[in-house]
DNA sequence: TCTGGGGTCCTAGGACCC
DNA sequence: TCTGGGGTCCTAGGACCC
């Protein structure tokens, strides 16, 4: 047996922790520079919020609304359900982390006599009650049948957070009713085409021929239906290093200056390799990227993709900094009003195994460089971040409107809370 | 005025090798 | 009329996830 545990709403439940009045009130939580809504509270929900609505076209579409919006912030979103992981690693015989805000937990040789249901319900209890978030559970013999199992504790409250599927009976209970479109792993595309040849729910996909699945939804699909079906298919994985790390930000406004456009590269370019250095990665490929703003059919359209290989793999700033501003070069056009840009580092190994160059490698400069990002990282994570960056990472500021510009300010963020939980400047104050 | 960001896996097809 | 057979590697694009 699996369980899946996944925080409710996650960011807007990690916002309501610190504003319990906002508790069975409409809430969103925004993108970057306010952009659109990413995160809905069960009431933005069932008034119609769609995830992804612009967010200047929500009082348009819900006119007198009172609708409570956030801008993201992934300080607290991360703190918040880094606790939630750590207690249910701590409850559990064995636990991989999915994403930020689920976890999957192998319940393999538990006795046959162990309650399911009271533990998951327990340890939601336990959550809730030390952490402040939400959390449903979802137990069954496959993790796409604890998927789904979850979705029936979130949505009915009779389950006091947990609906386990541990009988046949169960099963073909819940995916009789189960639209196809939710299942995990089939998406937006599957479902239409499942739809069209009167595939709706869950079961009636489980009704099809293995064959029939597999010529039209290939390998992944194969999976999902086995799964379905009850035999246990996909892998359990802790979360590895990842093979490509991707900073990007779309910009408030448009840039068409080089060394405005030239900061924000910078900014990706050490979120990246600080990124590689957390997991303990170096890269062998900086690439960058810039677009202009598809909105705007009346400006041109440009989009430009550059990648610079590094000869020895690297992780320290400046060589990644350096490699991207050498691809920025190679693809910046003038006359173009940009509205995104972001860095890519590809082709990574493990920074403890680096195959050197012959003849670019030389190792008292390399140890330098990695002694330098190093000592940043660690000022960084005691005063934190960005309490040292490189002078290139600096905004110019306007002409006459005091001192330059950090990245953080560069994004625009209205309705951000406070870093209750990492900054002792925004440590809540009872009056 | 304003429209997000970060990943993975699989498949088909082309280029190339012998 | 007939015009081989078997590989590998890379890339782009699709589909999915959060």
């Amino acid at each position: 047996m699996y369980a899946i545990f996944d925080c409710d709403n996650c960011y807007v439940s990690c916002e309501r922790v610190f504003r319990p009045d906002l508790v069975g009130r409409p809430v969103v939580v925004l993108s970057n520079n306010d952009g659109c809504v990413v995160a809905r509270s069960r009431e933005a929900k069932a008034m119609g919020v769609k995830e992804g609505t612009p967010f200047y076209q929500l009082a348009q579409l819900f006119p007198g609304a009172d609708i409570t919006a956030f801008s993201s912030n992934y300080e607290l979103y991360g703190d918040l359900t880094l606790r939630v992981m750590n207690i249910i690693r701590d409850s559990a015989p064995a636990f991989f982390r999915y994403s930020i805000d689920e976890a999957f937990v192998s319940l393999q040789g538990m006795p046959s006599d162990f309650n399911y249901k009271q533990w998951g319900e327990d340890l939601s209890k336990k959550i809730l009650k030390w952490t402040g978030m939400p959390v449903s559970v979802g137990i069954a013999p496959t993790k796409t049948l604890a998927k789904c199992a979850d979705r029936y504790a979130k949505d009915y409250p009779g389950y006091r957070k947990c609906c386990v599927i541990d009988t046949d009976e169960k099963r073909v209970k819940a995916l009789l009713g189960f639209p196809v479109g939710r299942v995990w792993g089939i998406g937006r595309r599957s479902q239409a085409r499942l739809e069209e040849i009167g595939v709706k729910t869950a079961y009636d996909f489980t009704m099809k021929p293995r064959p029939w699945v597999r010529r039209l939804f290939h390998l992944p699909g194969e999976r999902t239906y086995l799964e379905l079906l009850g035999e246990d298919c996909v892998p359990n994985e802790e979360m590895s290093a990842k093979k490509t790390i991707c900073t990007s930000r779309s910009f408030p406004g448009m840039i068409a200056d080089f060394t405005t456009l030239r900061t924000h590269v910078t900014n990706d370019a050490v979120r990246c390799s600080e990124k590689l250095r957390q997991q303990h990665s170096a890269c062998a490929l900086v690439s960058v990227f810039i677009d202009s703003n598809h909105f705007r059919d009346d400006l041109p359209q440009y989009g430009g993709w550059g990648s610079v290989p590094l000869l020895t793999p690297a992780n320290d700033v400046q060589t990644v900094v350096q490699a991207a501003h050498d691809a920025l070069q190679k693809i910046y056009r003038e006359g173009i009003q940009y509205k995104r840009a972001g860095v890519v580092v590809s082709e990574l190994c493990s920074d403890g195994e680096i195959q050197t160059d012959l003849f670019d490698y030389d190792a008292d400069e390399y140890a330098k460089r990695r002694r330098l990002s190093a000592a940043v990282d660690r000022i960084n994570r005691i005063n934190g971040r960005e309490t040292i960056v490189l002078g290139s990472q600096q905004y110019t500021a306007p002409q006459g409107k005091g001192k330059a510009g950090s990245f953080r300010d560069a994004i625009k963020h209205d309705f951000r809370s406070g870093n209750y939980t990492t900054r002792w400047q925004d440590l809540l104050r009872l009056e």
